[in-house]
DNA sequence: TTGGGACATGTACCTTGGGACATGACGATC
DNA sequence: GATCGTCATGTCCCAAGGTACATGTCCCAA
């Protein structure tokens, strides 16, 4: 029987690999690992603890994680095994990466022509924001990680570099929706629509 | 009884949105539907046809659309009521955005520490030549578009909002990606063991 | 001692996503 | 006139996402 999780299970499942990621650093329960992720992944890979919980016990069954230990509250902790390990490598390096983005900032500015200028600038002002904080707390992050405070492990050195895709991300989108804002709003295109103002003009 | 989609089938669905946006712009079948998304919005919100159909079904049952007219091969183009344009307009202007961004290959990076150094930086190139050509290919589009070769209705202006936050989101990653080829690699963890197995500590 | 808050694990249920499957009409070409 | 490709719509089913609900423990402080 080959190691791979068997296709009963589905694939192309990023959380299960997640979780593997997480506990090849080193034991965690369920409530570590839910609170892990909404701590760390949280904007790039979203996971309810009712999810990790669920998936804890199918990567038990399948042997990929074993319990390690039992704990206070009923606290089960998790350890990696080999073939947890495996799997997650190969994940890694021979699973083909999912580039889909799925972002709904952008999916909603194919429609802006549907909004009223003014609500669009008033959108587009708290988008900026909220880009430009999440982007600044990234880079205090980031920073903190240089200085040293996490520790120089090699997980700590792949941390910076995700910390890094949320920097350039987030900065890159609050870029965007400052600059969204310096296109000349749409010509009135519903004639019949009583809020369109008639500043049109052409040209980009 | 209000004219918002009933709590009953669920809410913050971007999909029944997207379609309600595009239908704004006229009449469309579903194929029609399927095709545009596939074609524009496909990397920032994929849809397949059995969905949008069923979606269909379910906003003309809600009066947000309704059937415009009957062709060929038994094609059913739908088109947008006023309720249906007073929705997308309540969602693009009142409902909360969802910033959740869901990439895999940030998710991944989590776990480069994991990789093996020639196989990363290969995934890293492979990534960044990816994301570069995805960008040159919006850069591409949106000299088209501001060169006026789609016209300068106010869809084709919102269109090129959303191209540029492509351009600028996969130039992001692929200097992302270009950059974490200069990130040393990690501290020689794997100092003998070719495969490593990381001697787990606990501590939360 | 009692009550609240953090810890900790789970089930139930409904919605959404998405692949596989099924069907058939129309148009062009061989 | 057969066959192929595109157009066109839909169902089925399972996996995945996510909220609400349910349960119980341990610890601390009022």
């Amino acid at each position: 029987m080959d190691r791979r999780i068997a296709r009963e299970d589905g694939d192309g499942v990023s959380l299960r690999h997640g979780l593997l990621g997480l506990l090849a650093e080193g034991p965690a329960s369920g409530y570590d690992l839910a609170r892990r992720f909404e701590e760390h992944l949280g904007p790039v890979w979203p996971a309810q603890h009712p999810k990790i919980y669920a998936e804890l016990s199918r990567l038990a069954d399948a042997g990929m994680i074993e319990v390690d230990s039992h704990g206070p509250r009923g606290r089960k902790a998790y350890r990696i095994t080999d073939a947890g390990l495996a799997e997650v490598r190969r994940w890694l390096t021979e699973e083909d990466v999912d580039h889909t983005l799925r972002t709904e900032s952008v999916l909603r500015s194919f429609f802006f022509w549907l909004m009223e200028t003014d609500d669009l600038h008033a959108h587009l002002r708290r988008e900026q924001e909220f880009f430009s904080q999440v982007a600044d707390m990234a880079r205090g992050y980031a920073a903190a990680k240089d200085r040293g405070d996490f520790g120089t492990a090699p997980q700590t050195r792949s941390m910076r570099v995700a910390v890094e895709a949320a920097v350039r991300i987030y900065q890159a989108l609050a870029d965007w929706a400052e600059w969204a804002q310096t296109v000349p709003p749409a010509v009135p295109a519903t004639e019949d629509a009583p809020e369109a103002p008639p500043t049109a003009e052409a040209g980009a």
